[in-house]
DNA sequence: TTAACCTGTATTTATCTTGATTACATGTAT
DNA sequence: ATACATGTAATCAAGATAAATACAGGTTAA
């Protein structure tokens, strides 16, 4: 099992438009990007707006970032596009036997460590910018030139 | 999403199976305090086999913890049970277009920062033993006594 | 040896999530 | 009024999970 992509689409995405900030975003330029197809991203873009990462008007073309790319985290991005809810990314077998010692323990005991570790996860998301994600896409270009 | 129960009920097994040690934790025993079949018990059964986490004969009724349970963290369970395939805890979505210089590198810059979270969650689970969620658990049943 | 019981494994089925696709109502601009 | 964009719902196929069933093969005890 693994994340959804819309985590790494919404990624795509938000580079692109600030990328290509002097141009048109619509959600058909942003999908041609991706390769996927419109509807999907502008569902992407609903989660993005109503997270306040871009700023999108029903009827006029094109997204801009609603913020400084630096100050947009990739865990901002997790979170907006809601591939895991909180404190679900493991998930428990449903009623353990109670007459058990470790069946009616388990879930107490681990699930301390089960956040930590989505945590932890979570973390490394929030350390890193779409400023930054942007920077080295550009280095990368210039390295190839 | 989330990451299949596989992963929780391996680390349940294991713990009831030390907790058990002088009896005998047949699948049946086992699924019993997991509340789930017999079946899907010896199937991860058979993959902590494999990982040589547990010992188990054909024929023969009760698994027994092959290591000590100090030295099995939930690490090991994690990647025993399989339930998250090696750098693809986050999905990509295929064949971004090449044309565009986000789509051509966009892969390339954000796999280094998901392995990096991957990892960081991985992390916090080697550093968990079985031997203290066991007692964890007793500790847990002796306060409520 | 026979009967009872266990593990190992395959198959089937219902349920759920994802992502692709289509459709269309609503909003904007020329 | 026409053309085009966003917002959103509905439908569909594909893939994964877990429950359930079945049975082959191994072991033990009477």
């Amino acid at each position: 099992m693994s994340i959804s992509s819309r985590f790494t689409v919404g990624v795509h995405i938000l580079t692109l438009i600030e990328l290509n900030k002097d141009g048109i975003s619509s959600s058909e330029f942003l999908a041609g990007s991706v390769n996927t197809n419109p509807s999907l991203v502008r569902k992407i873009m609903g989660m993005l707006k109503k997270a306040g990462l871009i700023e999108v008007q029903p009827g006029i073309a094109g997204a801009k970032l609603a913020k400084e790319p630096a100050t947009i985290s990739l865990l901002d991005v997790y979170k907006a596009v809601d591939v895991v809810k909180e404190k679900e990314l493991f998930s428990l077998h449903d009623n353990p036997h109670p007459d058990c010692p470790v069946g009616r323990n388990i879930q107490d005991s681990i699930t301390p460590i089960l956040s930590a570790a989505q945590f932890a996860l979570e973390k490394v998301l929030g350390n890193v910018t779409i400023e930054e994600v942007l920077k080295d896409i550009v280095e990368k270009e210039n390295n190839n030139s």
